[in-house]
Formats: structure tokens, sequence, C-alpha cells
DNA sequence: TTCTGAGTGCTTTTT
DNA sequence: GCACTCAGAA
């Protein structure tokens, strides 16, 4: 995405340019050896020839989801069927919008340049407003608000409203707002109960006045840009109607992540041409909690009539044996289309199964991780080919601790986004207010940052002042300096900043961007500002706006750079040395690695018990994709990790395997003997286990717990739709979702991990347990016991945990 | 304005 | 158990 390419609005016109599509006749010949077709499986084929009416691709992990998407692009141009300009393509990265625009111009040969509706739904959403922005009371070069911005203004907002702020935190109603404007409700829309359920009782007022004040603003946030999108489609219909006639062809990338008012986008742009491919893989979506809605993809059939449903069954990056293990985890789902992976390929002599291993905490847990790591490198694995993959970021900082002692070179994915820092933000503050007066978000932010001795109350007087009368900020102060209103070092302070502003403001025509930026920076103190600080992270400051002024260089202007800084601006890609990677399970969609470790399977952890709280059971099934997503993005190797102890929230919680362990096929599983998980510390790698054995201490105990009502289930589904006869599982061939499902979560949690048979302990028994010691025992449950320990408190626990102890 | 202590909450994250 | 926020005092 290039900064030039937004207010043009020559891509309205009726002639697209012809270029892409003749270069992509001459090069990409479907049939010819080298044609783009060359080397497509039929379903893949199929996925992309289908040109007409709605198709559902349903595209497995490592299926060759994204081929298809780009090839087909190129068959639509090839095929002259659309110019390229005539395409729709939307995806949620830019980093995925990124890789298709560079595979599509592989295909076609050359950039693609004329491919100017390939993008994100944001981008593609302000664009739209952009261009019709009066249409829903906007300018066109209203500023775009990050949540910390949006955030601030609720807290304006519910302080003018004389609201307590600590009942009522704003940071709360930012997300309900988000949630409401997911869903595609502007404040009339929204339920009476959950307008009441916020703000005291006010919340479809807040949300109302939130929305005036950003069109005073003239600014929107991320929810607008979809919700304004759709506004704008449904309130003008000659609009609708020029891009019904514009859009031969939508495409759309990872569409079981997409919310409600994505959704209505869609549908509203779907009816000119009705040709719509949407990709997506329903095993996959992880983002329920942000707003996806799975139904979008498991009714597309009804919510697209005639839609045609092709499924990527064949997949290119996994063993058997992970996909065996994946396939057979994930059918324990029953909200699901059903499709099952499958590998052509040899299986090779000495392919791995999947490994489970146990550790008695987190600590041994990096420790061995750290060791088996070694042991790849050593077999000439680089390190960029693992990764671990954690559900919490909490987990991350264990094995930074492990790696850094023991000189594993690591990275973290994820953490921080590069413009959610404070002084990239205050840096682009500073930009905002010179290029917008108006902009008060940016004002506020800076006007005392560095001190310059304008405090709260200076800052408040002029906010009244302002909204008194209807002025912005910069206005306010220009016209209050001019009065007593201000005395003495205020005053100086206040005229002193008016002035830089206007000096700033007046060398923009005359000077490169980039010059002017750094000018600004020094000038207004705020580089020294970082040079004076003396703490451990000011030097990485001073050189995040150093970088930030080198990105700023592939901007024509400070406008464009701003206009794509806050939805565009990714982390840079990282540095190029070899080194493991850590990130969370969410950022590892989509990614693919040699070898994966997956740590922290056990109960409450993964799955989350917040998941299962307030998700029931589709929370359980959303870890279980979680789950899939995570076996499935291993080529070879994949090992999995659970300890007996961690540490939550700060004391120590003995801990039971996850369920999803016995949701393995054991057939594709091995248990790596260890033995140290209830061992003890150190060198007890020995099989002789004090504490006696346990469930996981062999592999035969751990298969015979295939009897569990997990697998029972799973096995009943497979009974139900017959075998597919290719070695893997299959699921129900009908969907079978419901949103009135039975919670049972709570009740299935320790069902798996029972050995039948009489409970082993009664209350009152006198028992010990390794990590809290000597206690007694207050109730049964099953396999579950509850414990007064005489140290540690009441816990409850798993009789395997506990050995009965005399009194 | 800056320091300090109390209070809180604590999954996942893009745009 | 820790990290972050916010109100109130120095």
């Amino acid at each position: 995405m290039t900064a030039s390419q937004n207010h043009d609005d020559s891509d309205f016109d009726a002639s697209p340019s012809l270029g892409i599509a003749a270069r992509a006749m001459a090069a990409a010949r479907p049939g010819a050896a080298g044609g783009y077709l060359q080397g497509m499986n039929p379903e893949q084929r199929e996925a992309v020839e289908t040109l007409d009416g709605p198709v559902l691709v349903l595209a497995g992990a490592g299926t060759g989801k994204t081929r298809v998407l780009t090839t087909r692009i190129a068959h639509i141009l090839a095929t002259r069927r659309a110019f390229p300009s005539q395409i729709l393509a939307v995806t949620f990265t830019n980093k995925a919008a990124r890789e298709m625009k560079e595979r599509v111009g592989q295909l076609v040969g050359g950039v693609v340049e004329g491919m100017p509706w390939l993008g994100t739904f944001h981008s593609i959403g302000v664009r739209m407003l952009r261009k019709h922005a009066e249409l829903v009371g906007l300018k066109s070069n209203f500023t775009i608000l990050d949540t910390d911005d949006q955030i601030r203004l609720i807290k304006q907002l519910i302080q003018a409203d004389g609201i307590d702020e600590k009942r009522w935190p704003a940071r709360q109603f930012a997300s309900a707002l988000d949630g409401w404007k997911n869903k595609g409700l502007r404040p009339a829309d929204i339920p009476e109960g959950e307008a009441r359920a916020y703000v005291n009782g006010r919340g479809r007022e807040l949300y109302a006045a939130y929305q005036a004040r950003l069109k005073v603003l003239n600014a929107v946030d991320f929810g607008d840009l979809l919700l304004e999108a759709v506004t704008l489609l449904r309130e003008n219909p000659d609009v609708l109607a020029d891009y019904h006639k514009r859009f031969r062809f939508i495409l759309v990338d990872e569409y079981q992540d997409t919310n409600v008012v994505q959704y209505l986008w869609l549908r509203l742009l779907a009816q000119g041409s009705h040709n719509i491919c949407c990709v997506g893989d329903d095993d996959q979506s992880i983002y329920g909690w942000r707003g996806a809605e799975v139904d979008n993809i498991l009714r597309y059939e009804r919510d697209f009539p005639g839609a045609k449903v092709i499924r990527l069954e064949r997949n290119y990056r996994s063993t058997a044996h992970i996909l065996g293990a994946a396939s057979h985890l994930i059918a324990h789902n029953e909200a699901r289309l059903g499709k099952t992976l499958f590998t052509d390929l040899p299986q090779a002599d000495d392919e791995d199964k999947v490994f489970v291993a146990s550790a008695w905490d987190s600590e041994e847990e990096a420790r061995s991780i750290g060791d088996e790591i070694e042991r790849y490198q050593r077999g000439g694995t680089p390190l960029n080919d693992i990764a671990i993959l954690v559900r919490a970021s909490f987990q991350m900082r264990e094995f930074e601790d492990r790696f850094v002692t023991s000189g594993i070179p690591y990275r973290v994915i994820g953490g921080p986004r590069f413009y959610e820092r404070a002084e990239i933000r205050d840096a682009l503050a500073y930009f905002r207010i010179v290029m917008q007066p108006a902009d008060d978000l940016a004002f506020e932010r800076i006007v005392n940052t560095p001190r310059r001795g304008i405090g709260d109350t200076s800052v408040r007087t002029l906010h009244d002042y302002g909204r008194a009368e209807g002025v912005p900020l910069t206005e306010a102060t220009h016209q209050l300096v001019a009065t007593e209103e201000f005395k003495g070092k205020t005053r100086t302070a206040l005229r002193d900043f008016l002035d830089s502003l206007g000096r700033w403001r007046d060398l923009v025509p005359a000077m490169k961007h980039t010059e002017l930026a750094e000018l600004i920076l020094d000038e207004s103190g705020y580089t020294a500002m970082w040079q004076n600080d003396r703490s451990a992270d000011a030097p990485g400051r001073l050189e995040n706006l150093k970088e930030l002024i080198r990105s700023m260089d592939e901007f024509e202007s400070m406008e464009g750079f701003l206009e794509h800084i806050s939805l565009v601006m990714d982390r840079d890609a990282g540095e190029q040395l070899d080194a493991v990677s850590i990130m969370t399970l969410h950022s590892a969609k989509g990614l693919e690695f040699d070898t994966v470790f997956l740590p922290g399977w056990e109960e409450g952890l993964f799955p989350h018990q917040r998941a299962l709280d307030e998700g029931g059971r589709a929370g359980l099934e959303e870890e279980r994709r979680l789950a899939y997503v995570g076996l499935t993005r291993a080529k070879r190797h994949c090992l999995i990790w659970f300890t007996s102890n961690r540490r939550i929230h700060g004391s120590w919680q003995s801990s039971i395997p996850s369920r999803f362990l016995d949701e393995l096929p054991a057939g594709h599983v091995e248990i790596k003997e260890t033995g140290s998980a209830y061992g003890g510390y150190g060198s007890s790698f020995g099989r002789q286990n004090p504490y006696g054995a346990s469930r996981f201490d062999s592999v035969e105990r751990f298969q015979s717990n295939y009897d569990t009502p997990g697998w029972q289930r799973a096995q009943k589904a497979q009974k139900a739709a017959g075998s597919t006869g290719r070695g893997g599982f299959s699921s129900p061939a009908q969907p079978s979702y419901g949103r009135g499902q039975p919670k049972l979560i709570e009740g299935e949690l320790i069902a798996k991990s029972v050995v039948e048979g009489a409970p082993k302990f009664a209350a009152g028994d006198r028992v010990f347990h390794v990590k809290f010691g000597p206690g007694s025992v207050a109730a049964v449950d099953g396999n579950k016991v509850t414990v007064d320990f005489d140290k540690a408190g009441q816990k409850r626990v798993v009789d395997s945990f506990l050995e009965r102890a005399g009194n």
C-alpha cells in the first residue's frame, strides 16, 4: 500500500488500465507449461475456475489457500472477465494484503499497481469514506482515532456528564462500543437492556454523544470505518449502484474471521454481480471474542443461495501423524462444517509422532524445551524453523529467562505495535496538530509534553471555552491568550506554543516532510526530553523516533504518511538472524514451522478458564480450534508440554493435564519418558517415582484413557458420518450447530481423567501433597479432592497428586 | 509537578 | 506476585 493511492478519484472512471490484463494474457496461459494452473490439484483448480456466482472455499490448514486466491485473480484477469480495478479483494491484515499483491504480481508478471481495491477491510472502508465523506457527515480529510484516543475521548464525555469514572471505566465502555459497532449497531439499534447496562443506564446516550463528538472533531474510530461504510451504502442507493457496476468480482480472505458489519458490507456489495468468493476455514476461527461470527461461514449457503462449496483437504504441510492428531482433536467440535485433512506424501520411516511430555513446573518446562531445541539445532534444524506457541503471553517470560541464560537466540512476535508506543504517538500528535489545527486530541496530548507549565487547570479552561464557543482548542487558545485569562508564565508558555505551531505550519509547503518532522521534534524540545531522560528505555525510544522519520521517507508527503500510519504501519519484519520464534497461538495463525513446541496444555490455561466460564461450549470449541491451529502449524515435529504446577496470579496451583491431550488419538501420539512431572527437581529422569505411578507415566496407561466421554462422542460422530476411507476422521455431515447448547463444560471437566473405580480417598483422610505438604481431605468429587492443607489452605487437587499419610 | 502508596485485575489482538 | 493506574501529599 502506498501513500499515493488515496485521494485519487481516477479509479472511478470507466477506463481501467489494460496493462495488467494484457500482461496476464501474455505471461500466464492457463493450460500451457508454466501457466498459472500448472501443478494445481483438482479441487484448487475448481476453486480457481468457478467464477460465476457465490463460492465458498473451505480451505483447511496448509491446503494452498493463498495460492487459490491469487491464482483466481490471475484467472479473472487472463480470461478478461474483469479489469484489475474491477476486482475487490479484502483481507484482514496488511501483511496478508501485501502478500497477496506480491503473489498476484508474480503470477501476472509485474507489480500490481492496477489493483486499487485490494486491501484490508479497513483500508477499503477508508477509501470509500474519503470519497463520499460528506454523505456521512464528515470532511474527506477526517482523522482516524486509535483505541487510545478513543478512550480519552470517552473519558472526557463521562466526566462531562458527571458520572463516576471509577464505577464506569472508559475502557469498559470502549469495548462495549466496539462490540456494538462490530455488530453493525448504531445508537438507536442497541437493545434497551444493553443500553441500560452501561454508564448508569445512559449507554445509548453516551454512544450518541460520542458519535456527535467524533463528527465535530471530523474523526472516526476503527469501528466506524466499517459501520459508516455500511451506512453510506445503505442510505445512498446511487453510490451503492456505482460500486455494483464497478465490482465484477469480490474475493474475501479468512472469511471465518468476519464480523457482522463486514458481513453486511460484503452482502451489500455482492448484490451487484453475485460473484463473491469467500475463502476460509471454520476450524480456524479463533477470534470470536473480538466479534468474529463463525456463523457467517457456517451459514454461507443460506446467506448466499446457490453458493458452491469447495473443500480443500489435501494438505501440503504436515506429516500424517500431525494431521491425524489435529483432525482427531478437531472432530470433537460440533459446530463445524466438517472436513478432514489428508496428505498424499509418502510417510517417511523416521517420521515422529506428536510428542507429549510433562514437567514439574513452568521453569522445568522451559528448561526441557530449551534442551530439546538445542538437540534439534545440533541435528541441523535452523532456529528460524522452530517456534514456541503459547496460549497466553505471560508464559513467554519463562522461556525468555531460560533462553537468555542458556544463550539460545529468540525473538518474540507480537507485543506492543510500533505506532502504539508512547513516543511514536506523541510525535504523531505533533505532526497531526500541525497538519490539522482542529485535532483537539492531538493538541491535548502534546500541549504539555515536554513540560511547559501548562497544567490540567489551564487545559480545562481552554476546553470549557472551546466548548462554549464551539471552536477547537487551538482557536480557543488563540482567543484566550489575547485576553487576561492566563497570567504570567502560563500565558507566555501558551503563546510560545502557538507561535511554534504557526511557524511549523508555514514550513509545510516549503520543506521536505522528513526534515520538517525532525525540526518539529527538535524545536518542540521533544527529542531533548528523551535525551535528558536517564531511564533505561530512553535510548530505545530515541531510536524509535529515528525509525519513524526513516519510515516517513517512503511516503510522498506528511498527509500521505498520516493517512496510512494508523492503518498500515506494521511492526517491522524483524531481523534476519537465526532465532527461535516465541508467540501466542493467535499470532501464529497463517504461519508454519518445521518444529513447533506447544507448552502449557493444562486445564485452566488451555483451555483457558475464562473461555469456559464466559463462553460455555462455544468457548471450549474455540479453544479447541486454537489447539488445532497450534498443531497444524507444524510441518514435521510437534511437541506438547504440560506441567503439574503453575503459578497463576501469584500463587501456586497444581494443574491437571488439558482435556485436549485426552482428545488426541493414541496412534499418532508418543509420550516422552521424562517422568519428572511428579518426580521432583533436577536429575529425576529416573523411573523410580517416590510418589507412585501416575497415568502419564506410560503409554499404556495413557491409551487406556481413550475410553472417555470426549472420545466416545467423537467415535459416535464418526459412525454417524461413515468413514471417508482416507484413514482420517470424519465429522458429522450436517452441521449441528445450536445456540442453546447446554453448558456442560464444568461437568465434563475432569471426567476424562478418571480411572474408573472407587474413590481413593474419603473425607477426613490424612494426605500428603508434593507441593502443598500435609493436609486433611474435606470432600471428594470423582478424582477431584478438596483438601485443607495444614500450610497452604484449602485447594482442589486431583487424587493422583496425593499420597495417603498416616496421622 | 512529581513522588508515593493504595487499589486493582490478570487471555487472546487487528485495524 | 506483579505491573499498571490514579488520587493525594510534598
